[in-house]
RNA sequence: GGUUUGGUAGCUCAGUUGGAUAGAGCAACAGCCUUCUAAGCUGUGGGUCGCGGGUUCGACUCCCGCCCAAAUCACCA
């Protein structure tokens, strides 16, 4: 790299000229910004007090020495203030472009040998997902990928709630007031239709608490006391005890739910390598916690419930069993990490939830800590924010939520329609290839509107407002790569080739891009070390951007000179090549045409 | 109340160990298709970087105080 290469030559050139002996730390260089002559800028006050100069005689000073001691890198030099921008010579940057144009898995980082895993999604089985399990899924996805460019082994798991009260809830509604509806018979996905009853079972109970409160019931005992409530935790207690007729039930309609869910995570484009269910897990979080007790990790007070005391780091009393013997959601997490690690040999696991459960997570990794597992302490909470409405956060029960088929569906829908005029001019196009454009286009613009923002805030979506397909959006880059994959189809019809040419002028544009093909690399690492697909997504938009300039400015397949147009050619394969790898890693299809 | 996170253009967002005159997109306005795909390109307007102090050659960035918003502190998940 080309930092690399220079900072040593500037902590010889700050020694001779002035005597200072500097780390590499205090060598700081930038990117050269577009108003001033350069690629590369020294910043040099660090040096200006121990030079004893002015910074601007302290910037021209080192670059007098790095030009004389290395001109075939550094071509010319400016100093404006204390800043020393560097002009590079082409042959580095036509030298740069080969290496990349010929490293087919350019941006790949060394293997790591270790295993990361990958928990997301986690969704519950008595409803459809909504658009805040999108952003889940999408990151966790990306991450996933993520990671691997940078050199890890990566499992990619999720762990199903599917028991537990809510689940109770919609199997009784079902019973109630089904009429023995299935998905077959009302052509509804299977995980929609438990929703609807998840809801109908709301509504019923909410009717209930008013009647009892009609009667001088208040609302507290009202909700504790309602009929169908009561039904839904007995329910509960028959599953835990194992009533033939309730699993029977269960299975039933978490069958139906996984099969509305495999669809959406196969329309969503993501998957998993392995998939863990609370109803397996649970068990063996119990017998973790017993452990614990035996050890005297956790204890158990009057009332038969179990306790860790995490006064001593700063936290509460936490509770890992309940009074009646049954798990609670911690209890659960500690089983599923055990399996987990029985399973694999993990050496980083990381879990895709929303900050909401920052607390959890913290005390999560405290009790595996403390129950001897040597992965507790390093589990990385991947805590990202809420996706809010303009009125406020989703809510299941108050039908406020936009639902992630709907939404996917309307998204290409949106395409199309988009499409249409434009598709259609495209040679021999058939209607398949067009609805097909329409899916990877509509679902690139809604991935891309999600990953573009840091994964650590919470972000604003507004359903009156259609997501954007121009300007900073995913089919921008799409688009942007179909046209590079236009003209190179269009170059190998005529038989021209992109071949390694050293010896030309650069104009500004191929040069901006060159460099920043170069930043990928660092660009991947980044992403990886902070868990940021928006990193990405930045990234691919500016290189998209930068192509699209120069695309416009400047002729391709119609430039005069040959060695240009093998070179423009090749640079455009390169950019090509990177936006791919980049849709990539955000899990981004691209179009070879649109 | 404690803890955590955030507050940048009308809106949605970038801004990576502190660096030059804080950047994009959308929306508005004005241009550019007989030339490799106009989902594109070029330009104009739009800012007290929540407020006030401090640290220093230099602060959107670091420190302190305050204001606002969100999350969390459950025998919920």
């Amino acid at each position: 790299m080309l930092e690399q290469q220079l900072t040593p030559l500037v902590l010889q050139a700050v020694k001779e000229l002035y005597g200072i002996d500097a780390n590499e730390q205090q060598v700081q260089f930038q990117k050269t910004r577009p108003e001033f002559e350069g690629h590369l800028t020294l910043v040099v006050f660090p040096f200006v007090k121990a030079a004893r100069k002015a910074p601007a005689q302290v910037a021209a000073d080192l670059g007098g020495y790095l030009h004389s001691h290395c001109p075939q890198l550094i071509e010319r030099y400016n100093a404006v203030q204390g800043f020393l921008n560097l002009v590079i010579a082409d042959s580095y940057w036509l030298q740069t472009l080969q290496t990349i144009a010929a490293d087919d898995n350019y941006g790949q980082q060394p293997d790591r040998h270790q295993l990361m895993m990958v928990e997301y999604s986690s969704p519950n089985t008595n409803k459809p997902l909504h658009l805040g399990h999108v952003r889940n899924n999408l990151l966790g996805a990306s991450i996933a990928r993520i990671q691997e460019a940078n050199g890890w082994q990566v499992v990619k798991t999720n762990i199903v709630n599917d028991r537990g009260i809510h689940i109770c809830k919609s199997m009784l509604a079902w019973l109630r007031y089904g009429n023995g509806e299935t998905p077959e018979s009302t052509g509804k996905k299977g995980d929609h239709l438990i929703g609807d009853y998840y809801v109908r079972f709301d509504k019923e109970y909410k009717k209930q608490i008013e009647e009892l409160k009609a009667q001088g019931m208040d609302e507290e005992t009202a909700k504790k006391e309602a009929p169908l409530i009561k039904e839904a935790q007995d329910m509960l207690r028959r599953w835990e005890q194992g009533d033939k007729e309730i699993r029977d039930l269960w299975a039933k309609m978490n069958s139906w739910v996984y099969a509305g869910f495999d669809e959406t995570y196969r329309r969503m484009g993501v998957s998993f390598d392995k998939i863990y269910y609370e109803s397996n897990t649970y068990l063996e979080g119990k017998k973790e916690v017993e452990r614990g007790l035996k050890e005297g990790i956790f204890y158990r007070r009057e009332d038969g419930s179990v306790w860790a005391d995490l006064t001593k780091d700063g936290l509460d009393e936490k509770l890992l069993l309940r009074s009646d013997g049954t798990s609670v959601y911690m209890t659960q997490d500690i089983g599923t990490a055990k399996l987990r690690y029985t399973d694999y040999p993990i050496n980083k696991m990381v879990y895709v939830v929303g900050n909401e459960q920052e607390y959890h997570f913290k005390v999560l990794s405290l009790l595996l800590d403390k129950l001897g597992f040597p992965f507790g302490k390093e589990l990385v909470h991947f805590s990202y924010g809420m996706v809010e409405l303009p009125n406020g956060k989703m809510k299941s029960r108050e039908g406020t939520v936009v639902d992630a088929d709907d939404l996917m569906a309307g998204m290409i829908d949106e395409a199309k329609e988009l499409s249409k005029d434009k598709v259609n001019t495209l040679t021999g196009i058939t209607p398949e290839e067009a609805d097909e454009i329409a899916r990877v286009v509509g679902m690139g613009a809604l991935k891309y509107f999600i990953l573009k923002v840091d994964p650590r805030k919470n972000m604003l979506f507004n359903p009156e407002e259609s997501i954007d397909f121009n300007g900073n959006t995913g089919p921008f880059i799409q688009y942007t790569y179909a046209r590079i994959r236009s003209v190179l189809r269009k170059a190998e019809d005529a038989g021209e080739k992109a071949t390694n040419i050293q010896t030309i002028r650069l104009n500004g544009k191929e040069l901006a891009l060159i460099q920043r093909l170069s930043e990928f690399p660092q660009t991947v690492r980044q992403a990886g070390d902070d868990f940021s697909p928006a990193v990405i997504a930045n990234y691919a938009y500016a290189l998209a951007s930068e192509f699209n300039s120069f695309y416009h400015d400047f002729s391709i397949l119609g430039e005069k000179d040959e060695a240009v147009r093998s070179f423009r050619l090749s640079l455009s394969g390169a950019v090509a090549k990177v936006l791919r790898r980049s849709a990539c890693l955000l899990g981004i299809e691209m179009p070879e045409r649109m």
